[in-house]
DNA sequence: AACGTCTTTGGACGAGTGTCAAGATTTTCT
DNA sequence: AGAAAATCTTGACACTCGTCCAAAGACGTT
């Protein structure tokens, strides 16, 4: 009845179930090992139902019974898993990385010509645009909150760092395939993405057809800038 | 004691005060213009306050009562002057929009040269980072709401279209001086410069030092690899 | 079967929300 | 001046919110 301990801050591991002093050594172990696993399991599926919520409602219309609804349990368990919500939503976004970031290891590996690694790469955009458009709405309205909440910063700076690595990888190896080092360093080639994935994710979600086809040519065309290698 | 009658999505003019028939013609005209023009002001007053309230908070914590205690008024007189709470901050999108948007006209229409130009737009966008760094927070927050609420967006995607076409008549005069042709359409050209914006802000509202410099290169070498007059 | 711990429920609390309307106050017109 | 209209304040309403807690249920060990 004593309620658990939470940390907050603590990446996956939060305190473990507590488990009575190891008078048995090894076998305390394993059973405490499986109590963690199902707790952590839990806390992943609540984070998933919140993860649903907040990308179909949004940070600022999204509460705690809603995304209980969504989880199939009682609003009063998410403060047995979460220490309270800024927890949650912190757990959320992390999960969020996991989720999309490491989409596109594949292109840079495979491709074999610079067309078709930039082929490739914006059809991985494309595809991202198309099917995880709300994911991706929730990013950037989190990255704007994160902007107010200081408590997420960290977090989305996490985020975002992890995203303009994927943005060198890709670049990088592009200019290499082609035989040109690129014009701008990572971190301008990465606003420069991001903002045109931003506005087709605007377009795409007011219902613009064209969004899709849009980006990919302008992928293609982004690539081929950044390493100067564009037709005048 | 009747309550006025306010239109939604009406421009400025919401209805005027209930003037009585007009039986002396000309005459009850000036009244009837000096209550719109006293009313539209004290409407505008209070968005102000609210746009204040607004980008100090964020969308998502921003209640009627903050807003009020901001203007100096009590909370009721907001629904006197605004018919609801999206009325409101509809007219504070629009009103974004006035404030910021005609700050880089006058670049575009006195730099003599390409570099001159290129050096004096990246110093208004920087003036913009350091001096309304919290308004342009506001409206990356707004931008993002109006992807999940639809009231929004209109207004939103009209104050998106004017940036472009800023961006337009700077990029297109800068190649114009370069003497040449830009090498991606308007649309891309705002999509990269607003992601270099955005990033720019992340950095300087965390504190990093180095933001406005950084903001001021990268808009600078982006003028030159829009038009392809960069060097490799 | 009985016990102890972990898990889940559902209700309660106080604070805060947008909205509304009745009354007080100020301004304006005759 | 007095009357009428516009403006502003104040308090109430019906919610929703995050948080907490006591009790009930589920589960595994002895």
């Amino acid at each position: 009845m004593r309620h658990r301990i939470l940390r907050r801050n603590s990446d996956e591991a939060v305190t473990a179930p507590v488990t009575r002093p190891a008078t048995t050594g090894e076998r305390a172990d394993r059973i405490a090992r499986r109590r963690v696993d199902k707790f952590s399991e839990r806390r992943r599926e609540l984070g998933d139902a919140a993860l649903q919520t907040l990308s179909e409602l949004g940070y600022a219309r999204t509460s705690l019974r809603e995304i209980a609804q969504n989880s199939g349990f009682s609003h009063g368990v998410l403060h047995y898993y979460f220490h309270d919500k800024v927890d949650l939503i912190t757990y959320c976004v992390r999960r969020y990385k996991a989720v999309c970031v490491q989409r596109y290891d594949d292109v840079v590996t495979t491709a074999g010509t610079a067309s078709r690694l930039a082929a490739e790469f914006a059809a991985a955009m494309v595809a991202t645009l198309v099917e995880d458009a709300v994911l991706h709405r929730l990013w950037y309205d989190l990255r704007s909150q994160s902007l107010y909440e200081e408590s997420f910063r960290a977090d989305v700076a996490e985020i975002d760092a992890s995203l303009e690595r994927m943005i060198e990888r890709v670049v990088g190896r592009y200019a290499e395939l082609a035989g040109t080092p690129p014009v701008c360093g990572t971190a301008m080639a990465y606003a420069m993405f991001d903002g045109l994935f931003q506005q087709a994710l605007l377009r795409q979600l007011s219902g613009d057809p064209a969004a899709p086809d849009d980006l990919r040519t302008d992928v293609v065309r982004m690539l081929a800038i950044v390493t100067g290698t564009c037709a005048r």
